[in-house]
DNA sequence: TAAGGTTACGGCGATCGTAACGATC
DNA sequence: GATCGTTACGATCGCCGTAACCTTA
C-alpha cells in the first residue's frame, strides 16, 4: 500500500470509476494506473470494484468502507502539506470561499476588504453555489470555507460558526397598498410573493413562521439571489421578502423596505468548514474577520 | 511524501527520536531511514525535530502538529488492512484486551468463554495494566478493547459502553464485629481499611460516598487487586471494601461479605475502544458478549 | 570508544511508458 | 471504430545497503 495507490482511489471516485480519466489526472498513462489498482486490490485480498467485464462499475461493500479510510488519508495528507506552507509563510496561500448570491454581494465585501489589506499576499478565490451545493463544495476540497444561512447546521463534520444574525425585509414600489399600516401575517399573504428560492437564505424560516401563522403565502417567484426578487417587484408582480441587509437606501430609493422581525425569527448566517480539515492562520484570521461583520 | 516516511515519524516517537531504533524496528539500515528524514523535511520545507548536533532532541511545533496527521493516517492504514482482513474471513483475527485484575478474574471469564466456543479461530490477548496505563495502550495500538471501572469516560477520544453495574462489599473475618448489625458510615469508618488503589475498580465511588458523609475511612492497605485485599483481611488487618463480584461463596467461605449498596453508589465496569479505530466483525460480536454479562 | 547520525556510491527492483491486444458499446 | 481496460516488456529512477566519515557523550 502506498500513497499513489490511495490517490488513485481517491482520483477513481472523482472520474466515475473511469480508469482512463483517472490516469490523466495523475499524469500516468493508462496502464500504469490499471496496473496499481490490480496491485492494490491483491494486497487487499478482494476486489474493491464490481466489474462488468472490464468497466468498474460500481464499489463493492469493501470498496466502500475502504473508501471511508481513504478520504480520512487524503485530507491528512492535505493538512500536512497546508500546515507546512503555513509554517513557512502564513501571510501568502489561497483561500476557496464558497458562498451564496446574498451573502457574496451583501455580507462579504467589506470583510474581504479588510482581509486582503492584512494578507495582500493571501489569494482569495469565490465560488457561488446553493446551500447544497456548498456543503458539497467542503466535503470535495473544492472550497475550504462555506457561507450561508442554511443547511450547514445539520452536517456533523462541519465547524459552524454564527458570523451574524438579521430579520427579513419586506420590499415594495412605492406606492404599494403595504408601504403603510401594520403590517401582518394577514395582510402579507394577501399579496403575491416573491422571495428566495427553497434552501436558500433564510427561506425555511420564512416557512415555519408563516405556517405556524396559519396564513399560506402565494409565492409567485422564487429566485435564488436578490437581484431578480428586486427586478421582479419593480415591474410590480408582488411584494418581495429578503434579507434586511439586502436592501440599499441609496440603490434601492425606488422601493420601500419594511422591517418584518415582528413576523419571521431571526436568520443567522454562519461559516462552516470541514472539522478534518486543518485551516492555515489567515483563514482563520479570515474567519474573525467575519465575525466583526 | 509516501507511507513509509509516514511510518518512519510515527516509529520516531515510539523510540524516542532515536534513528538507529527506529531503522532497526522497520528492517532498513540507519542510513536509508536518515535518507527518508532529510527528504521529508525537505519536502515539507522546515524541519520537523529539534536538533543538537546531529541528534533529534524534540519536536518542531510544526513536527508536533504534523505528527497529529501522521497519527490520523497510521490508524487509517491499519484500519483498511483490519477491515480487508475481516472482509476475507471474519472468524479468524486477533482481539488484544486490556483490563484490570478484577475484571479479568471475576467478569470475563464467562464472556471469554462464550466468545472462544463461537469464534474458535480468533486469538485472544490479555494484558493486565491500570487503568490510566489501559488508555496508553489504545491509543498506542496495543490494545483494541479496554474493560474497566474507572477513568475511560473522560477521553473524547473513546467510544465506551456500559457492560454491567455492580456495588462494593465489604469483607471480613468471621468472627469480626462487623459481621453483625447495620453498616454504617461511622461504624465502617471506625476499622483500618484495605481497598483498591487509586484509580482502580471503583475507588472513586468509595472517595465519593465518603467525604459526602463526613467521616474519614482509615485506608491501611491499598492494592490493585483484590485477592491481595483478601489475604490481609485473612491476617486480620481490617475491614475489606471490594467489588461485590469478587466475592465468591465457595472459595472465600472463611470470610463474611456484607453488602454496601446503602452506602457506596453504583460502580459500573465499561468497555472502550478508540473512536477511529474500525473493529472487526469477531470484536463487536466480543462487545455484544460483554454486554450479556 | 561506543553510539548516533551523515554522506557517497553502486546495485537492484518497483513503477513507468510503449505497444499490442481484448472487450464492449 | 471509439472507448475502456489488460498484458507484456524494456527502460528508468527511486530506494536500499555498504562503507567511510563525522560528532558528541
Amino acid at each position: 500500500m502506498n500513497l499513489s495507490q490511495i490517490e488513485l482511489l481517491r482520483i477513481l471516485q472523482e472520474t466515475q470509476l473511469n480508469l482512463s480519466k483517472a490516469a490523466e489526472k495523475m499524469h500516468v498513462v493508462q496502464s500504469a494506473v490499471s496496473r496499481q489498482l490490480q496491485l492494490f486490490e491483491e494486497e487487499i485480498g478482494s476486489p474493491l470494484f464490481e466489474r462488468s467485464g472490464k468497466k468498474l462499475i460500481a464499489l463493492t461493500p469493501l470498496g466502500k468502507r475502504v473508501m471511508v479510510e481513504v478520504e480520512t488519508i487524503t485530507q491528512a495528507k492535505l493538512n500536512i502539506q497546508t500546515i507546512a506552507a503555513d509554517f513557512l509563510d502564513s501571510n501568502q496561500g489561497t483561500i476557496h470561499i464558497a458562498t451564496t448570491h446574498t451573502q457574496a454581494k451583501y455580507f462579504l465585501p467589506n470583510p474581504i476588504q479588510r482581509f486582503r489589506k492584512k494578507y495582500p499576499g493571501v489569494r482569495i478565490y469565490m465560488v457561488q453555489a446553493s446551500p447544497e451545493q456548498l456543503i458539497y463544495q467542503l466535503h470535495t476540497h473544492k472550497a475550504d470555507i462555506a457561507i450561508c444561512t442554511e443547511k450547514v447546521d445539520s452536517d456533523f463534520e462541519l465547524i459552524t460558526q454564527q458570523c451574524y444574525q438579521w430579520h427579513h425585509s419586506a420590499i415594495m414600489p412605492k406606492d404599494h397598498p403595504l408601504c403603510t399600516g401594520e403590517i401582518t401575517y394577514k395582510r402579507l399573504a394577501s399579496y403575491p410573493i416573491l422571495t428566495y428560492s427553497f434552501g436558500f437564505t433564510g427561506r425555511s424560516n420564512i416557512e415555519t413562521a408563516f405556517k405556524q401563522s396559519g396564513c399560506e403565502l402565494d409565492i409567485i417567484l422564487a429566485a435564488a439571489d436578490t437581484d431578480v426578487i428586486k427586478t421582479y417587484v419593480r415591474l410590480g408582480l408582488g411584494v418581495g421578502l429578503i434579507a434586511g441587509m439586502a436592501y440599499d437606501a441609496v440603490i434601492d430609493q425606488d422601493l420601500i423596505a419594511r422591517d418584518l422581525s415582528h413576523l419571521i425569527p431571526l436568520s443567522s448566517t454562519k461559516v462552516a468548514y470541514l472539522k478534518q480539515n486543518y485551516l492555515p492562520l489567515y483563514s482563520q484570521h479570515f474567519i474573525e474577520e467575519l465575525m466583526l461583520g
